[in-house]
DNA sequence: ACAAGTATACGAATGATTTCGTATTTTCTA
DNA sequence: TAGAAAATACGAAATCATTCGTATACTTGT
């Protein structure tokens, strides 16, 4: 089984998921960008490398310059995480969850109109 | 200001905002049973130990078997939590944290109709 | 063709978290 | 009251993640 990202490799993966294809370069470069500091180029490529070894991404050796890919959606490791964390802190209700994430939210009108749409799909199901 | 705590030692948390107050042996035991193997009574002491040097818990001496108490709120650790996760994986949108975490859900009608009920209250402020 | 620039590979330093062994003290019980 | 059981303190090993330095190879422009 794919093992979890870590901190640094879910920011990598923040990249790649925008980006759909990048260099080690460009992933660096944002990397960057995002935090407020210099981080070095093969710092970057290293973790690109281990998540390689991981499964996390694949890479089109082709050219000299490299092009990596994520191998797993947004989705999916998003659903993973949300999952351990309602296990884990929530007592298993994803109900909680969603309330205590709303809840010291200014979240727009816009935000909770959308919200609730939903809910009705959800509901007609 | 209080550090965030680690994988570790949420894991304490849990087993404290539970159980409101606990001796090392208890939180050792509820761990070795939350993981399906055995823990270490010293590793747990020692983490444990160390919460009390950050802060997270404190710890009433007066007996020999110390008794710990968590000094942060499920709420208050759950929604710095929360928070990082909607900046660093749901692009800032809580709505967008909030859908993901129904839809493979098999969450109840009643789940359903509480959290509509929660975000009417909502929209009224 | 060579110097400068840019790429990958990889080992190893650093740092943080987790785990555990050992010493010491206290309590209980036969 | 002596010995076993159970508690704390603490240092340090083990593990895991992150960062970086250096070697080496390829590309390009002059």
């Amino acid at each position: 089984m794919k093992p979890k990202p870590t901190a640094s490799e879910l920011e990598i993966l923040q990249v790649l998921w925008k980006n759909t294809q990048c260099t080690v370069r460009e992933v660096n470069e944002e990397l960057t960008q995002m935090r407020d500091s210099e981080v070095g180029y093969t710092t970057t490529l290293k973790l690109m490398q281990i998540m390689h070894e991981k499964g996390l991404v694949e890479r089109d050796v082709s050219n000299r310059t490299h092009k990596y890919k994520a191998t797993i959606s947004h989705e999916n490791i998003s659903q993973g995480i949300l999952q351990t964390l309602i296990d884990t802190v929530f007592n298993g209700s994803a109900a909680q969850l969603v309330m205590q994430a709303l809840s010291d939210k200014k979240s727009s009108k816009e935000e909770i109109r959308k919200i609730k749409e939903y809910l009705d799909q959800l509901e007609k199901k």
